[in-house]
DNA sequence: CCCTGATTCGC
DNA sequence: GCGAATCAGG
């Protein structure tokens, strides 16, 4: 596979779009990540939009900025508290936002944030349950998806045991299953 | 261990 | 120009 222009164009497209490269190899194709960020550098385009040039140091306090950028655009703070609440059964927000770096101009791109339990994401948890690597307690590790399957009571009971995504305790799939939203709020039958 | 991009260098 | 291997980090 050569570098069509229109695959080039995808590349750019993407890239400038903060895919990762691995990504983009999984889109075009027939090319790995490392094709995809040898050709991004043969383009000159290493850098995701134009940004600031690095001027060799890294975040320099700089008191004195000569050439200062024409619209600084204050990224919106997110001022999140810890609020640690004492009992309540809410799921723990990953908070993890991804870095990417945004053209001036631009508020916020892409926010997948919005959770939302699906009958996709269910589905999912299905697929992945099937998929799974079955492991045992004791195979459990740091990075390996303990999301229980099956009945503790009952000898179908492993963990998905698939890699976690980041820092997460499950895999990505299940991640977006345990970190529903809490529904409205349900009245404590009883 | 999973991932990311950066660089090198034989092709 | 290409990209696998390697490097350097998270």
């Amino acid at each position: 596979m050569s570098w069509t222009d229109e695959r080039v164009e995808l590349l750019k497209k993407m890239w400038n779009d903060g895919q990762s490269a691995s990504q983009i190899a999984k889109e075009l194709g027939n090319v790995t990540r490392n094709a995809v960020i040898g050709k991004v550098h043969r383009l000159g385009l290493s850098n995701r939009a134009g940004l600031a040039p690095v001027a060799g140091e890294e975040d320099e306090p700089e008191a004195q900025a000569p050439a200062p950028a024409p619209e600084p655009v204050e990224v919106p703070p997110a001022p999140e508290p810890e609020i640690e609440e004492p009992s309540t059964q809410s799921a723990a927000p990953p908070a993890s936002n991804r870095r990417a770096i945004i053209p001036a101009g631009q508020p916020l791109p892409p926010q997948p944030s919005a959770n939302e339990i699906s009958p996709e994401a269910l589905a999912s948890v299905r697929e992945v349950e099937k998929s799974a690597k079955r492991i045992g307690l004791m195979e459990l590790t740091e990075r390996t998806c303990k999301w229980p399957i099956g009945d503790p009571a009952t000898e179908q009971f492993w963990f998905c045991g698939l890699p976690v995504q980041s820092g997460k305790p499950y895999c990505e799939a299940h991640v977006g299953v345990a970190f529903q939203p809490m529904s409205s709020r349900r009245d404590r039958k009883r």
